[in-house]
DNA sequence: GTTGAAATCATACCAAAGTATGAGCCGGAA
DNA sequence: TTCCGGCTCATACTTTGGTATGATTTCAAC
């Protein structure tokens, strides 16, 4: 019950005092305002007051325009989106598939053992073609062939 | 001037109803509702009308709350946009600047004697340093040092 | 069927990288 | 002042990286 007062308070507020209004035009039409010209000044002024009332009501009633301001967060991703390779500077180069497969290893920071364990072929193999790879790539170490591979765009 | 017809349109609206209804008032008093106990309905029905119109003007005027929504918003960098150093990173893992200065060298690609010969420091000074680096990137090599470094973007 | 490039592997050797340990220096915090 | 962390350097050692050379195989092209 008290929860129905509490969500409708503000129509009983506006239904009493409407009747209340009532009362009172009726006693200022019955002792003050009997005047012919008195009905605009009247009319004019219920006008007033219950707008200003039903401005209160729709203020009470109705739920706040929400307008939504979506404020954009950057947050930052591992590296770049997609990787396009280059593949005429890799023809260029003349690297083959196992050198490149070998580099992109490489840049994954594994030993050359652990290449060879990973591609299932021995060590000197890896270090062939690393070294065939440095030669291409006109770099002395393989630190310097990331560096040279990623700005080349040869590996991601 | 249509700007400010535009932004108080509301207003002129609500005026023009007004004078309209006065006007209705006054020719139906005149003409039909010329009886006693018409007050009451009269003003009950002014009160009503106007009543909705101050709801209607109110919902037409109250300006939006502007509600902020943080919207995060993934965005993938590649290396080739400008660098900002994860400095939050570097403090959570502990690297001094001799230590980052050390990785981003390695990182181009020297070698540890040209790292010592830049910077003017003994070989072993630098493998001091990497050590440590290694280390606290947990890693076991240089070049994992690379990617592990890019990827959390302590270097560029 | 010869040729040549790519791929594989080996051995040997040297260079560079990385580890371990210890020590001296310096400047700021307790 | 003392203490600590960062920076410096050294020595000794192990591991990994890189070069050089040579050999075998495969496979596609000429």
């Amino acid at each position: 019950m008290t929860a129905f007062l509490k969500k409708y308070k503000s129509i009983l507020v506006y239904g009493f005092s409407l009747a209340a209004l009532m009362f009172l035009l009726r006693f200022l039409e019955l002792k003050v305002f009997i005047m012919d010209y008195s009905v605009e000044i009247y009319v004019g002024l219920i006008a007033l007051i219950f707008t200003g009332l039903g401005i209160w009501l729709a203020a009470k009633l109705t739920r706040p325009k929400i307008k939504t301001v979506v404020e954009e967060k950057l947050v930052y991703i591992d590296r770049t989106g997609e990787f396009v390779q280059n593949d005429i500077e890799i023809q260029k180069l003349n690297i083959s598939k196992r050198e490149l497969e070998v580099l992109e290893l490489i840049a994954q920071g594994l030993s050359n053992q652990e290449i060879a364990s990973k591609l299932f072929l021995s060590l000197s193999t890896i270090k062939t073609h690393s070294s065939s790879l440095f030669e291409k790539l006109d770099v002395k170490r393989r630190t310097q062939a990331i560096e040279k591979a990623k700005t080349l765009r040869i590996i991601p």
